[in-house]
DNA sequence: CTGAAAGCGCTTACAG
DNA sequence: CTGAAAGCGCTTACAG
């Protein structure tokens, strides 16, 4: 590979001028900009972006800190955002090997020693406390639905409370009064605010808000089906719930037809996520849509805005959610409602 | 951020010394080595792997090729073989933001710029130029699916062949001779080996191959509804349809449903992937399992041993294929069968 | 407008 | 066993 003082000789100049041409310095003769031009051509030449990492204390490149696995769908699509938006951006992504199980182990460490400019961070927890030193250390960050931001560290998350209280507001027109709630782990963020978003939901159409109707699990198909049971041995069955993701809800309506029932004629089911699949599962899922698409490309430019601007003020931001109305929700059945039929 | 300068003086020591206790040289006595290790400790300093790298050469990084969206469960899946893989390596992932709609860009150019180490490319055909230059230049690269190999490159891949072939036979063990094949589009190596084995497993049952019971489609849910809508307009409808992937399996089942046949009663169907989604689909999917997650440990297992091995010949391996047998799947409807039932 | 020199943070013969 | 020096491939004041 030929380096800058191949360019230099083949040109016969200095490397210091066969820089500037690189770099658009604009001080150089438009004879010796050609001549070096056509030595870079000649030789194949590529600066190496490592040598001059070296030197400028920047790498072009943004680190991402994922534990969540590729499989699941939401990093997935975050993923293809930040992707797109590093595009043509001149960064590249490198996903640091984070061995958290090793107590020796600092992410921060190893973001130095990679020198990368910035960090998005998806599915870690406050607690965590390499996500604290990363903040405190002020190296520029995004955090996508963990509730952190600092000098330097701007936050991400969908509107979660609103999506679920949609959600509510959905059965309630459908003439559901009781409605369950499927919760994911409560603690994190995204967990808490879609709760206070049922309760919201609740609220605004005048239902009390009864703890025999929240479950919570772990967002998963298997932990939707187990929290729909218990919720349909109820002596009060719920005639709508609403889980947390769009997996726990497949894995709801599949437990609610185990049982006998069908979705939606005896019971309607929500969801949570708006993923590929809520679409394509029969019968197609009414979700709460979230934009991780664009939750992706946003953490990226705000990243690069912070990393190329010291001033530059790293935003909160709540992407906008909304319902998609599909097949899974339906007007209340009259046999369950409490209110007997009109006749 | 301390530099090996810092620790040196720190430990009153040279910086060779400090390096080679760093990088655990012999030549050193335990004395200086404690006090070295002590400055370490102080002023917590990690040595920084760009400026390593750009003496040694190296980089620790493996750049990854791969232009098809992250929401493709095989990616998915593969980048989780991968990083796990990666995990306790040394070595990071790099994303290259590629640009294969600027005509000056250049794949291996930014390879070399970004000094990656090797490569695994996954997604591209063997006519991408950028690929062919990967080849030629002789940087350590792992090819996925893509049947390309050379001094430095490897190539690894289910055993499509025998995947179809043993659909094939499971149709045809249950009773179905009219068994149809919606293919992907032919041309990369998968596709074509997948028809063949779809071909050889016909033989191999002594069922005669006929060309209007090949359909091709993009792998997708509506290319697979497409292409199943067709051999629903044949006179002699197929009983059993082999689909090249899970999701055109989806699409075919949905519109095989949409006629007013039902899946597995009036006709079979098979698919190709295993993704997670065949398991939750209901009906779930019978469908050809491959093990993309260690077809991802396994590159980079390779990978980093043509890296650090310069001798090491790349490997040719073909991965096993298996068929997950589930509701989509059933004996023949004698009703749709040549010869009348027997009594 | 051009180039010599120092330096980014490391490693590696080599001399002592 | 230890350290001075050169060098990896760049950039950046600074002098001319």
């Amino acid at each position: 590979m030929a380096s800058i003082h191949d360019v230099a000789k083949e040109a016969g100049v200095s490397v210091a001028t066969v820089s500037k041409v690189i770099n658009d310095y604009p001080d150089v003769s438009e004879k010796t900009r050609k001549k070096v031009n056509s030595a870079i051509e000649l030789l194949k030449y590529q600066p190496n972006v490592v040598a001059r990492g070296l030197v400028k204390r920047r790498s072009w490149t943004v680190g991402v800190l994922l534990t969540v696995p590729f499989t699941n769908p939401f990093v997935a699509e975050l993923l293809e955002g930040i992707k797109t938006a590093l595009e043509n951006s001149g960064y590249d992504l490198v996903r640091l090997s984070t061995r958290f199980d090793d107590p020796t182990y600092s992410f921060i460490k190893h973001c130095r020693s990679r020198n990368v400019d910035g960090v998005v961070v998806f599915g870690e927890g406050r607690e965590n406390t390499s996500i604290q030193e990363l903040v405190a250390a002020e190296i520029p960050t995004m955090f996508i639905d963990t509730d952190l931001f600092g000098k330097r560290a701007g936050y991400i998350t969908t509107d979660n409370v609103n999506g679920v209280a949609m959600a509510v507001k959905h059965l309630y027109e459908l003439g559901h009064r009781k409605i369950a709630y499927i919760s994911g782990t409560l603690g994190p963020a995204v967990a808490n605010l879609r709760l206070d978003g049922y309760k919201e939901g609740l609220r605004l159409c005048g239902i009390p808000y009864a703890t025999i109707y929240l479950e919570v699990c772990d967002y998963s198909f298997d932990g939707g089906a187990k929290a729909a049971r218990r919720l349909l041995a109820l002596r009060e069955q719920p005639t709508g719930i609403i889980c947390a993701s769009d997996m726990s809800a497949f894995g709801a309506i599949h437990e609610i037809e185990k049982h006998g029932f069908s979705v939606p004629e005896d019971i309607s089911v929500v969801g949570f996520d708006n993923t590929y699949y809520a679409e394509v599962f029969k019968p197609s899922l009414t979700t709460v849509n979230q934009n991780i698409y664009t939750i992706g490309i946003r953490a990226i430019e705000y990243l690069i805005a912070m990393i190329e601007n010291p001033s530059y003020t790293p935003p909160v931001v709540t992407e906008p959610s909304n319902l998609i109305v599909r097949q899974t929700t339906a007007p209340v059945n009259e046999m369950y409602s409490e209110a007997p039929a009109q006749p």
